[in-house]
DNA sequence: GTCTATAAAAAGATAGAC
DNA sequence: GTCTATCTTTTTATAGAC
């Protein structure tokens, strides 16, 4: 089995896919199977339950965060820039997880919210050999927290007042880790 | 009819709650309704259907978010300090809303979508008011969404490391506001 | 591996008694 | 206004043919 099961890694992209673009409660099994292309059957057997199918996800995501940690640690650019900027992309694939990651957690889902937190805790772990100073990192992640929210709703005061000028929020980075700030 | 239907307060607030402690999928007619402690029948009485439910979010938010509005212009510490400052607020009334907002927009209600849309347009309007300069509100903007969506998800880093800074945080403000951009 | 058919459970909603 | 009983639809999951 060289390459196993195309229809499984369709299948789960599919319910990706729903989850991102319709949220959870659109992301029923006969949606995702109708969208992958297969039956309700066939999506049963390689994917034994709902719960299977967003544990693949928690376990798909943690494949794209460990090459992004890697990444953000060896960026040209610095970790804080390189985190901005990755923050604000949409459609890469490690967005696409994060987004289905967190449209789970806001469902219910126990083992995605905690994901979630431990993926932050990593992203901030890395910012903080940079900037050393905890309010700084601290302003970092919020920015980014804040970008990932926003570029992922369409249809907000972002896209109409906000795309395109991230360049100009880039600027602004080398200024915001000069902050002074009372940390001991 | 001076005070209306006590039980129907009850109902909504319920709904709300199972919103933002057990997200969405946990927040059925049944679970709602015994959390509320009336009957399935008790709470189709007030609400007709689910998306009634989710209306009444809608409208109760409205409502919520004008006097926020309104609060946040007459500040005397200034919109921004006074946008930064709540955002990262937990359990007030409007925090509950936005949070149980936030749950259903998710969950594929296009009507929390758009409430949520409206709200944002309104905040930055306020802040721009304030800093004149769009990059710097758009900045303040992502840090307040940063700020809800950690403040409102425990056992991330936040909890464990930002808790208890916000202090620190509001007093980069002054510094935030004299960022310089290339803004025309 | 994938399908169809079917079962089992859960969720949303209606009807009518009180 | 609130309840119980019931119905319908949706969703999840199983069984077994191909």
């Amino acid at each position: 089995m060289a390459r196993p099961a195309a229809a499984r890694a369709k299948v789960l992209d599919a319910y990706i896919s729903l989850l991102c673009e319709e949220g959870e409660r659109a992301a029923t099994l006969e949606a995702t199977a109708t969208r992958a292309g297969v039956s309700k059957g066939g999506l049963l057997y390689h994917f034994a339950s709902k719960e299977a199918l967003a544990d693949a996800v928690i376990k798909m995501s943690e494949d794209f965060v460990r090459i992004d940690l890697n990444d953000m640690r060896g960026a040209a650019e610095g970790s804080v820039s390189y985190f901005i900027r990755t923050s604000a992309e949409v459609n890469t694939e490690l967005d696409r997880l994060l987004t289905a990651l967190q449209r789970l957690a806001y469902s219910g889902v126990e083992a995605a919210t905690e994901q979630l937190a431990s993926i932050n805790e990593r992203w901030f772990e890395v910012l903080m050999e940079e900037v050393g100073d905890k309010s700084i990192a601290h302003l970092v992640m919020l920015v980014g927290e804040g970008l990932y929210a926003y570029s992922g709703t369409p249809g907000t005061w972002y896209e109409r007042h906000f795309e395109g000028n991230l360049s100009q929020l880039l600027e602004l980075v080398p200024q915001l880790k000069k902050l002074k700030t009372n940390n001991e």
